[in-house]
RNA sequence: GCCGAGGUGGCGGAACCGGUAGACGCGAAGGUCUCAAAAACCUUUGCCCUUGCGGGCGUGAGGGUUCGAGUCCCUCCCUCGGCACCA
């Protein structure tokens, strides 16, 4: 027999009980087993967190509680729904934290996970705790280390020379992000720009395929959008420009040394006046005449010290010396000078430009400030050879001018024919180039996964062999970097120096450590495969459940994250270890949470704390409420007072299934409410399966008062699939109800999505509303389907209609059939002029 | 500057394919219950005029198409997000 205290809704206990049955009964885990044999295998992931000392963000909730929603909504109509958490727990974030908190990283990410894991058990998420991963675990990095590995060994990993910032001061590598007005942003020193050999992954091999699979999959446009403007195709030209011999202005095609540069505007050749290496250019030197020697080289110092995000960021007129170089422009073969400039970037197309200032903005302006020549070869509509340039004309549309044989052609046109002419005599070549730089990869700092590799004198950089894997991170109580201005790795030299794994000799280890982004470029490939500790991925059971049929995530990762983890599992797929080159069927962009008119951070002191608010409403409101904020894929504004609604939303239901005296009365739905049911039951359904939970929510509360109004007290048939409705939003309510409404198992157990019946949705009567005009001056109820004149004669009959209608001719009547009638009317003509 | 998203009551937000704008919720006002308060429940709630019936206005601004426009077209304004010397 129940007592009264049994019969109140009373979310901490329930939600405590439900959380530990869960995790008893293995409800939301998989064994493996149970992995192999799944029938249809739904792999339903979200963005694992970086575990912060704060704990878990509401913005996590957020984005998980939406993912959970749906994946909660597929089990239910029978698919083996695989939902996987984890700890993203490497990189700068937390080893900064740790340095400002005076704690070891290795002390410190240990209970963060678990103040993570004991939050995100509270929120109700239907995580499989026993296939979790987290990446400072050396069973973990041991196979990113293995992943490196495999992009070395197909030549898709090397070592280059690359710029970095560099903060003197805390004798530290600093990423963009953390670079404020060219100043470090803890100490405020001036940062400066240094050439360190880094690791790159070559993902520019890739750019084509990259932005080219982006038509083929079912992704959330703007994401989408955002991958396409990052990789970036630009189709042009490469065009060579032979250097004069040194102290001269005469250069002849063939034995000489060329420079050469992009340019998707071939047909401006004839107007390239000068030349422009970027600062950094390998020719500068070759090129640069004694006495220019000096000027030049103070230049390039003075660039140098700039960091990257101010050289490129910063609006400032455009500098640069002149070389006293030249070099031949090959359609006018005529000599142009060598500059070099800083608007003039290593890192796009050969790091040197064919100036044409005629027709390019920044030329112009560089040509104006340092009164180099300016010459039209493309004249407009209405302009000739000589017609004056004031500023830069930029469009390919015209003809051709001053480009000797090719005048009166159309840009199009000439552009095909001079580099073709061109490319006979080796001078140039079509050529396609892309915004995306190979991945840097290689990280001046402590907390991440060592780079699995052996410098040796004699063999270069050698694989660490792959049965010596993991490299393990030593634990190493000073972690700052040091004046040595490398890793901080390079001073643990028991750990480091080593024989070379090939000839034997004395080597050392490589002393970086490598991205976060690669750590999270393969964990989806991991989850599945936790039971197997020598095998990065399982064959078997990867083939089963990836690619990823659900991935939903911040937007705020469009471009990294999303596209290091399509270019590894591309680059695996060539490699032979996958059978798809696309890791997520479909990916869809949640908002952002606002509130007081900004995104929460700490900061702006607006964040909310999640665990005192489970405590006062319970999780299953939490989530509800913040369901209900907005459209999933768009946000929501925070209102703290909001939370009130759905609270009372789910108490209503809570009283409606276990009454407060009483039993639930049995009996077939009242016939009144029967279709509302069944559009409600769909309705939610659609939205659901669309990521619209608020107005999936909406419609619930709707159906809810129209069972209760007037006091009325709904009968089990009418609250039982409401119940079932709830339970992606609600779990531990809806497990609690639907074990009151007698069944034994989880409702997560089985299909137990309701079913809708079109023929039971079905209205008898509708409203029909009537306009004179276009304006609405009543509405009409009428049996479904009723026709034009059926529905005339009903509405004429409506008195605020007939008054209207008084005195009018009747025109035409617009009839939409169960919606509206609209009588387009005039007045009469009797007494008209 | 370029690209993307968006502008609807006091607030968050609904609105199928062009067909009753404001669903659902918050807030507010009035009421029931209470010694009182909280909670709960009921009623009202876009603005203006009207005792009521009803009428006028109304989806950032202006124009257009249409019987009918939040929705489609043109011009403009504003907000947010991303990219930013990419040759």
């Amino acid at each position: 027999m129940s007592t009264p205290a049994d019969r109140t809704y009373n979310p901490t206990a329930i939600e405590s009980e439900w959380q530990a049955n869960w995790e008893r009964d293995g409800t939301n885990s998989f064994t493996l087993d149970e992995l192999r044999a799944a029938e249809r295998p739904f792999y339903n992931l979200m963005m694992f967190p970086y575990p912060s000392a704060e704990g878990l963000h509401v913005g996590n909730i957020y984005a998980f509680t939406g993912a959970d929603v749906h994946g909660r909504f597929k089990r239910m109509q029978g698919h083996d729904v695989f939902e996987p958490i984890g700890f993203d727990a490497f990189g700068i974030h937390s080893e900064n934290f740790a340095l400002k908190a005076g704690v070891h990283p290795m002390d410190l990410i240990p209970a963060n996970v678990a103040n993570f894991t004991r939050q995100l058990r509270r929120m109700g998420g239907m995580f499989d705790w026993s296939h979790t991963v987290d990446t400072t675990a050396p069973e973990y990095y041991r196979w990113t280390q293995w992943l490196f590995l495999q992009f070395f060994k197909h030549g898709l990993a090397e070592r280059k020379e690359a710029p970095v910032n560099w903060c003197p001061s805390d004798m530290t590598v600093l990423a963009n992000e953390q670079v404020v007005v060219g100043a470090c942003e803890r100490c405020g020193t001036p940062v400066e720009q240094r050439f360190i050999r880094q690791w790159f992954l070559k993902i520019t091999e890739y750019a084509g395929r990259l932005l080219d699979n982006l038509s083929e999959i079912d992704w959330s446009d703007t994401t989408r959008k955002a991958q396409r403007a990052w990789i970036r195709r630009s189709r042009g030209a490469e065009i060579r420009f032979p250097v004069a011999a040194e102290g001269t202005e005469r250069a002849e095609a063939g034995d000489r040394t060329m420079i050469p540069v992009f340019t998707t505007r071939p047909d401006t050749v004839f107007g390239a006046t000068y030349m422009v290496l970027a600062p950094e250019h390998p020719l500068v030197d070759a090129v640069t005449s004694d006495d220019r020697r000096e000027d030049v080289n103070a230049y390039r110092a003075r660039t140098r010290a700039m960091d990257l995000v101010a050289r490129q960021k910063i609006e400032k007129h455009k500098t640069g010396v002149f070389t006293g170089g030249y070099c031949m422009n090959p359609a006018t073969r005529r000599p142009i000078p060598v500059w070099i400039a800083d608007y003039v970037l290593m890192g796009y197309g050969t790091g040197a430009i064919m100036a044409v200032p005629g027709h390019d903005e920044r030329d112009f302006d560089f040509a104006t400030g340092y009164g180099l020549p300016i010459v039209r070869v493309v004249a407009a509509e209405g302009e000739d050879a000589d017609t004056p340039l004031d500023i830069a004309y930029e469009y390919p549309q015209g003809r051709l001018v001053n480009s000797g044989r090719y005048d009166g052609r159309s840009p199009e046109d000439a552009q095909r024919a001079i580099v073709e002419d061109l490319a006979a005599d080796g001078l140039a070549e079509s050529q396609e180039n892309f915004r995306l730089h190979d991945w840097c990869i290689s990280r001046q700092r402590y907390w991440g996964p060592p780079i699995p590799i052996i410098h040796c004198d004699d063999c270069g950089p050698v694989a660490v062999p792959e049965e010596d894997l993991p490299v393990v991170l030593p634990r190493v109580e000073d972690f700052r970097p040091d004046e040595s201005g490398i890793s901080p790795l390079a001073r643990v030299r028991d750990w480091h120096e080593v024989p070379c794994p090939s000839c034997g000799r004395d080597a050392t280890r490589e002393t970086d450590v490598s991205d976060t982004f690669l750590d999270s470029a393969w964990y989806f490939l991991r989850y599945p495969s936790t039971d197997f500790g020598d095998r990065p991925f399982d064959p078997g059971i990867t083939r089963r459940w990836l690619p990823v049929d659900a991935y939903i995530g911040g937007n705020e990762h469009a471009v990294l994250h999303l596209l290091y983890a399509r270019f590894v599992a591309m680059a695996l797929h060539d490699m032979g270890w996958l059978g798809f080159e696309e890791p997520f069927t479909q990916f869809r962009a949640h908002g952002l949470i606002i509130r007081e008119g900004a995104k929460m951070s700490k900061s702006k002191g607006n964040v909310i704390v999640p665990d005192p608010i489970i405590e006062r409403y319970g999780a299953d409101t939490f989530r509800l409420y913040l369901m209900f904020l907005g459209p999933f894929m768009a946000g929501g504004d925070y209102q703290d007072k909001g939370i009130s609604g759905p609270h009372g939303f789910l108490h209503r239901l809570w009283e409606s299934v276990v009454p407060r005296q009483g039993e639930l009365g049995e009996g077939p739905p009242d016939p009144g409410l029967e279709p509302k049911l069944h559009r409600t039951i769909q309705r939610v359904t659609e939205q659901i399966a669309g990521l619209r939970y608020n107005t999936a929510i909406a419609a619930m509360m709707e159906y809810l008062n129209a069972a209760r109004t007037g006091g009325r007290t709904p009968v089990r048939s009418e609250v039982e699939p409401l119940v079932r409705l709830v339970a992606p939003f609600a779990p531990h309510m809806a497990e609690e109800l639907w074990r009151r409404l007698g069944n034994r198992e989880s409702i997560f157990e089985g299909a137990n999505w309701p079913a809708f019946d079109p023929a039971r949705a079905a209205e008898l009567e509708v409203r029909v509303a009537v306009q004179v005009n276009g304006k609405v001056r009543g509405t009409v109820s009428a049996p479904k389907g009723a026709d034009r004149e059926a529905v005339t004669a009903l509405a004429r009959g409506e008195p605020n209609v007939a008054r209207h209608l008084d005195g009018m001719d009747i025109r035409r009547v617009i009839h939409v059939p169960d919606r509206l009638l609209n009588f387009v009317v005039a007045r009469a003509a009797v007494g008209s002029l």
